[in-house]
RNA sequence: GACCCCAUCGUCUAGUCUGGUCCAGGACCCCAGCUUUUCAAGCUGGUAACGCGGGUUCAAAUCCCGCUGGGGUCGCCA
């Protein structure tokens, strides 16, 4: 039976990195119909928060990762201490002050990455440094190799010791974790061989980079899952991306849901180079698991939003904000956007895009603009067909093209140069408004 | 610096294990055309890659070696 695992550390938010482990680690423990656990490792008092790990579970839940099994390190103090003792007793470790440390000697170490293959570690290499990270010299000149710190002075555990131990108590037999622990990995041999417990089997993933192929950091932008959520990304689209980040379904395949990840999933196809993170393909991965939604779906996705912002209320006529999400969910990235380029709909106090209106809303379209006017309050029913009809009508009578006026009449009902079929827009906006907003545009 | 990992379009990738079907396929981005009322939507098309040098072989993106480049680790953090 398979057993993978997540083990985050609560001293941040869940990183886009540490989501995409996570998310490896569930693909394979489902695809195997095996066990998936999620471990907090909390050994450090100091920058643990609650707090942190309330945020890692609900954006784990939110990316619709359900676990088996929780566990938390810090209740397990006195297990860590015991095989300490163990050690101590069978002259493997020492105690240095309140420290345990391991022994360590010379030989080499093998292990078997499956998705990199064997690598080959020698302990020689391991040496005790110093702050300024020069080599310390015995009395004889030679380099000494770094015993392999189990229990701090602080009487807390360290962390491969934990990490060891756990992955064998809770029986893990996959540890899918990122490349940068590779070089904890034959650390962790040693202390399995000291245990004398069998180690699990590696797969280290290749890290996830900055747009400039620097590590995702802080500069990066987004890089906790909640700023993800908080922008208007549905969990279904970041994992599906994040999927795409060191693995592919095959068959050219871009767009795929988590459960048919799981079937197609291999750990044996992963990637083993590091992968840039682009917003680009974010933002289209987004887009069309938006336009996916059925526009019910997408106001519900929106409520929330729209409220805070004031541009709805419980009694906002549903069926109109549907025409509206109609309108914008085929050409929006995320749900703010469609809060940013909607504002006009829900209120008159809009953003106005100030180069467009300097642009088209000069003051020798003052007569063409009160014509319009004219016509559109005369028009009966303000449906967008009619209006299409009574611009274009207009258009022709004044001898113009449709663009030449198109521009200028779409700033002055939205305020932006771009958006969907503005009759289809003023119609939504109604007769009234788009009569006292063209009046307004040009006093 | 030492140790370790990695190397296909600008980016994510397919192909690499099991060499020939690959003058390298898809997607994002970008560009052009069409449509349209503008486009940031839609449709069609386009630009663009096997890092370099040596081997092995009838044949190499695929195997081997070296170089170069990138990344990771070097905490009594996890």
């Amino acid at each position: 039976m398979v057993k993978a695992r997540f083990a985050p550390s609560p001293t941040g938010f869940l990183h886009i990195g540490g989501a995409r482990t996570a998310l490896f680690n569930y693909l394979y423990a489902r695809a195997q119909k095996g066990v998936f656990v999620l471990r907090i490792e909390d050994t450090d008092r100091v920058r643990s928060k609650k707090e942190y790990e309330e945020e890692i579970l609900s954006s784990m839940k939110w990316l619709g990762m359900d676990w088996d099994e929780l566990y938390y390190q810090t209740d397990r103090f006195d297990l860590y201490k015991e095989y300490a003792e163990k050690l101590i007793n069978e002259g493997k470790a020492y105690k240095d002050g309140e420290a345990v440390l391991l022994k360590v000697n010379s030989e080499e170490i093998k292990i078997y990455d499956i998705i990199r293959g064997e690598i080959t570690f020698d302990t020689s290499n391991f040496i005790l440094r110093d702050e300024n990270n020069k080599p310390v010299l015995d009395k004889e000149g030679n380099t000494q190799l770094k015993d392999e710190v189990l229990i701090k002075s602080d009487g807390s555990p360290a962390y491969s010791f934990c990490c060891a131990i756990d992955d064998a108590l809770m029986e893990i037999t996959h540890v899918i974790r990122g490349e940068d622990h590779i070089s904890n990995t034959p650390k962790q041999i040693l202390i399995y061989q000291a245990l004398g417990l069998k180690p699990p089997k590696y797969a280290h993933l290749p890290l996830i980079m900055g747009e400039d192929g620097s590590r995702l950091s802080k500069r990066f932008g987004a890089v906790a899952v909640s700023d993800y959520k908080l922008k208007g990304y549905l969990p279904d689209a970041l994992d599906n991306y994040l999927m795409l980040l060191g693995w592919s379904p095959g068959n050219n395949q871009e767009i795929i849901t988590i459960e048919n990840a799981i079937k197609k999933f291999s750990i044996k196809k992963v990637n083993n180079s590091a992968a840039i993170f682009s917003m680009d393909k974010l933002n289209w991965v987004n887009s069309e698991y938006l336009k996916q939604k059925s526009v019910d779906q997408v106001i519900e996705l929106l409520e929330e939003r729209l409220k805070s912002k004031g541009f709805i209320d419980d009694d906002t006529d549903n069926d109109w904000l549907g025409k509206i999400v109609d309108l914008y969910k085929g050409r929006i990235s995320t749900l703010n956007d469609f809060l940013e380029w909607t504002d006009f709909f829900f209120t008159d106090n809009y953003e106005v895009d100030q180069d467009a209106a300097q642009k088209h809303l000069v003051t020798k379209l003052k007569d063409v603009f009160s014509q319009l006017t004219d016509s559109f309050e005369g028009v009966e029913t303000f449906s967008a067909e009619n209006v299409e009809k009574t611009f274009k009508e207009k258009v022709t009578a004044l001898q113009l093209k449709s663009s030449d006026l198109i521009h200028p009449l779409r700033v002055a009902l939205t305020g932006k140069a771009v958006g969907p079929s503005l009759f289809h827009i003023a119609a939504i906006l109604g007769q009234k408004r788009v009569v006292e907003r063209l009046k307004k545009s040009l006093p």
